[in-house]
DNA sequence: CTGAAAGCGCTTACAG
DNA sequence: CTGAAAGCGCTTACAG
């Protein structure tokens, strides 16, 4: 059988209370003893067994993360496994385990989450936004008290903790780059006129345009279905326009747009970024196989997750907390699709 | 606090010996006192505490994922989060929890196996086989006699339990899709020569046209670094040699060839499937964006993770069980660039 | 500075 | 068919 506390606490020759004081660290035990008991946990190989530790202390030290875990989930959104690895890089440094709960094949929706909460296999709760729809749901974790937190703004008011990032501040992050260099002419190429992503960045990009005086004409945005073809008439109509009219600088929404964008850019002839610049925004899925190398807005969620993971673990330190924030800044990744800064 | 055991015991008039067996669904429990504790358990709202549950039973009904989650990864290697998804579809129809260990940052190889089978937090071992490179972890694996199972051949002969997805297979589907649609003059454009996935794919396409008669010829076979411009040009340099030499088929080993590919043929003028056909391995990344939809030789990764779970439940059951095999099946999902048979 | 003892909430032989 | 009791391996007031 596995070595216990009592195994250690008769090799050493003391009680197993002692043991379990060294274990944790308490500052009453003696240097002697401590150094003792260390010794003989050493020469036995011994680890405590933490199914009996979490129950002993009437916690678990770990945490679950509530989200869709569907096939083919890993392709379609690898951003929210990329959140959860930011989250697990925080948990583990602080001892705690992550564990994983997948809603999407829930029959109502807050089951996954009340049955978290009630069988106490975990100290608190990240949940992705996408499995957070309901009021009902906010209700349920609000009225339970359990620490929480939500990645992705719940979409509607109330107590519930959560983090997101800021699309509108990444859409503001796209104009300041272009008038950084000098593109007074520009445009946006968003996804459909319904997608709340791209209305945000468009909304963040607009607005601070208009902060330096630059209006961005009704011709100069282009809403698509994120599809190649789409992308590129739309770019080809923009690219097509009078010289007085025609854009310096295309902003691109998300990387399917931009490679689109970048094949109307090509079969127009026009040099980049000389005679056309364009970004995007989010380097994945498809940044990486257009040509030249473009500039990017990304956001790193990875970081998000890390931050969530912090969160969570000051909540429990002091459940009182309450943290509804926009927290990761977006980042330029320099390309050669614009003239650098 | 929270509902236990003796209060329902107590509510329903037995000893929580009675209720612990309703709980577990035992036999010996006459029908009428089980309905009546059921019904307090229902009306009290009693879930059995998991932590007092799994230390009782000595078991947790916790499974470990031990895999890389650094930052990125998700994007890098979508295919290891949609295993994942698989292990855990099946885990948790059975009422195990997945919880996951990140391998990345350890300084030793061993360090998160051993550490996970000392503290007994799971009963059972997944490793993705990114983790497992060293005989090392092999043997403190089998010594520990751990219930375990490697997702991706070891890479060395050892008596670990492993799966794996056959690639030499999946080549000899690519293989059979060309010979079903008659296309008797056939090229190959893989990865780097010393890339394993990517000779497996190769011999295993070669050696199924050999059976049928059919030789690829040197110059039909061309290594790549898997970007965008190397492929185009490997391909335009086949689509370029004499009309009884140009193959009539372009098998690409990934989807990042097959952008290259599909370029080339573009820009060569030629009709597909009429004049040239081409079909790629993997959907992901890039199958999305080619045009027109390619046909894809594809591998269902999610279900190699849920027979992964499988295998592992079986393996807690029959802890003897050994299972070495490749066990997912290629599919080919039919596009437009290759003729439909 | 150290230890005896109660307790965490279940499961499971065993007795009846 | 039901229950009393030991046990799982720790933590933590409390006493000394």
């Amino acid at each position: 059988m596995a070595v216990t506390i009592s195994d250690v606490a008769k090799e050493a020759g003391v009680s197993i209370s002692t043991v379990s004081k060294v274990l944790n660290n308490w500052t009453t035990i003696s240097p002697a003893t401590t150094e003792r008991v260390r010794t003989v946990m050493a020469r036995l190989n011994y680890t405590p067994n933490a199914r009996a530790v979490s129950f002993a202390r009437q916690n678990t030290r770990n945490i679950v993360y509530l989200t869709a875990l569907s096939k083919n989930e890993a392709y379609r959104n690898p951003h929210m496994f990329d959140i959860m690895c930011g989250v697990y890089s925080q948990l583990a440094k602080c001892g705690y385990t992550l564990s994983l709960v997948d809603t999407s094949e829930d029959t109502y929706p807050c089951e996954s989450v009340s049955r978290v909460i009630s069988q106490k296999c975990a100290d608190a709760l990240i949940v992705h936004g996408s499995a957070i729809t309901k009021q009902e749901t906010a209700d349920l974790i609000l009225s339970s008290g359990f620490p929480h937190i939500i990645i992705g703004h719940p979409g509607f008011d109330s107590a519930l903790c959560w983090i997101d990032t800021n699309h509108g501040l990444a859409g503001q992050y796209a104009a300041m780059h272009l008038i950084n260099c000098d593109y007074t002419k520009a445009a946006f190429i968003g996804g459909r006129k319904t997608d709340v992503i791209s209305n945000q960045r468009l909304k963040g990009f607009i607005g601070k345009m208009r902060d330096y005086g630059i209006r961005i004409a009704p011709e100069c945005i282009g809403y698509t279905d994120s599809g190649t073809l789409e992308s590129y008439q739309a770019a080809e109509k923009m690219l097509q326009l009078p010289p007085s009219k025609r854009p310096l600088a295309i902003v691109c929404e998300n990387s399917c747009i931009a490679v689109g964008v970048s094949r109307a850019i090509h079969d127009c002839g026009l040099k980049v970024p000389d005679e056309i610049a364009f970004l995007t925004f989010d380097s994945f899925p498809y940044s990486g196989i257009i040509d030249p190398p473009p500039t990017i807005v990304d956001i790193d969620v990875y970081d998000m997750g890390a931050q969530a993971g912090d969160i969570i673990l000051r909540k429990l330190k002091n459940p009182s907390l309450l943290v509804q924030s926009y927290t990761t800044l977006p980042m330029i990744l320099q390309g050669k699709t614009t003239h650098p800064i």
